[in-house]
DNA sequence: CTTATTTGACCAAT
DNA sequence: ATTGGTCAAATAAG
């Protein structure tokens, strides 16, 4: 039950949530259109109640989304990030860290501990190495049975200074082009974001080439806050690197809407837009394949990066409002 | 010096 | 008994 069940295991609840996704998203598209054209609507004076209703729609197609997905997943493992309901480390250690059995001074007392079984947990999968910008520490590194590559063990590095019981587990996946699975455990409850995440690119990878990168300016990608309806979020599904295209064959999946970067402005992911680099505010880099079926991601801008053609399997679309009302919309098959 | 990593031992769960 | 997660001494890095 440990590697293998997820993430492909999708059941018919999966197309409700696309479905639930699709309304969405021609919900969104009603409302860009109603932006980018304010004066003629407004004319009428229904354009006000018609967004308000439009965004209540969207919310809503979110909302069931997430429900669909957080009761389908295997009770064991949430893919879903952190929620907006801080744990609050100081009842959970109350709860399951008996582990303070420190009390005899006695010698050897390695390993004393209880496993944590209460805190959330999330995967990410990512060809790279992914820097998600917090200080980590590595404490251990264990060969796990049938798989090639050791499991790494890291927890915050702020554990003792402010008591933030995060921790994360890397390991490559046996999988070909080999992938980083990325488990989190618990949230940071430390503030000592150090930079905004990036991909680190290790030499072994070949993805440099074909990878898309998602930038958006939080500096966090997990500080958004659900229960808010104005704060915008973006649902992310699998965005997987299906295969190089052969040349000549540009695929014109979406088309960029947009050329220069500008915090607020509009994009389409599109394959063959290129590079922006992350100037100006923080930028949050998820590669392709890091993102999943329900993940949260806090919005922003956020831009396509490619520097030789691919085609890449969207198989859901996903859309966002930013802080300036404008449309950030995903599309894909 | 301080701080981080490595690595075998230890422990809980299975 | 086996496996996975953690601890902590030894070691490396800064």
């Amino acid at each position: 039950m440990e590697s293998s069940s997820w993430p492909e295991n999708l059941p018919t609840d999966r197309k409700k949530a696309v479905e639930k996704l699709i309304r969405g998203r021609e919900f969104a598209n009603q409302l860009r259109d109603m932006l980018t054209k304010p004066f003629q609507e407004e004319a009428d004076g229904s354009s006000v109640s018609d967004a308000g209703e439009l965004i209540v729609k969207i919310m809503g197609s979110f909302t069931d989304t997430l429900s669909i997905l957080t009761c389908t997943e295997s009770d064991e493992v949430s893919q879903l990030p952190p929620n907006n309901n801080h744990p609050s480390w100081d009842a959970l250690k109350s709860e399951d860290s008996s582990e303070s059995c420190k009390t005899s001074a006695t010698k050897d007392r390695r390993g004393c501990y209880k496993r944590r079984k209460t805190s959330k947990t999330w995967t990410k999968f990512s060809p790279t190495l992914i820097d998600d910008g917090h200080a980590w520490r590595k404490y251990g590194q264990k060969m796990i049975l049938n798989a090639k590559h050791p499991r790494n063990y890291f927890r915050c590095t702020h554990r003792f200074d402010q008591g933030c019981q995060a921790t994360k587990q890397v390991q490559i996946t046996e999988d070909e082009p080999a992938m980083h699975r990325t488990t989190y455990h618990g949230d940071h409850t430390c503030h000592n974001l150090l930079k905004a995440p990036q991909i680190i690119f290790d030499s072994t990878t070949t993805a440099r080439d074909s990878s898309i990168l998602l930038n958006f300016e939080s500096n966090n990608p997990f500080d958004y806050k659900p229960n808010d309806p104005f704060t915008p979020f973006l649902l992310a599904s699998s965005i997987k690197q299906e295969q190089q295209l052969k040349e000549g064959g540009t695929p014109s999946i979406l088309h960029n809407h947009h050329q220069q970067p500008s915090s607020s402005s509009e994009y389409f992911l599109s394959p063959e837009l290129t590079a922006f680099e992350a100037s100006g505010p923080p930028m949050t880099t998820l590669s392709a394949g890091s993102t999943d079926h329900g993940d949260v991601i806090s919005s922003g801008v956020y831009s396509c990066t490619t520097s030789t053609p691919s085609t890449f399997e969207m198989d859901m679309m996903v859309g966002s409002v930013d802080f300036d009302d404008v449309l950030t919309n995903f599309e894909g098959y």
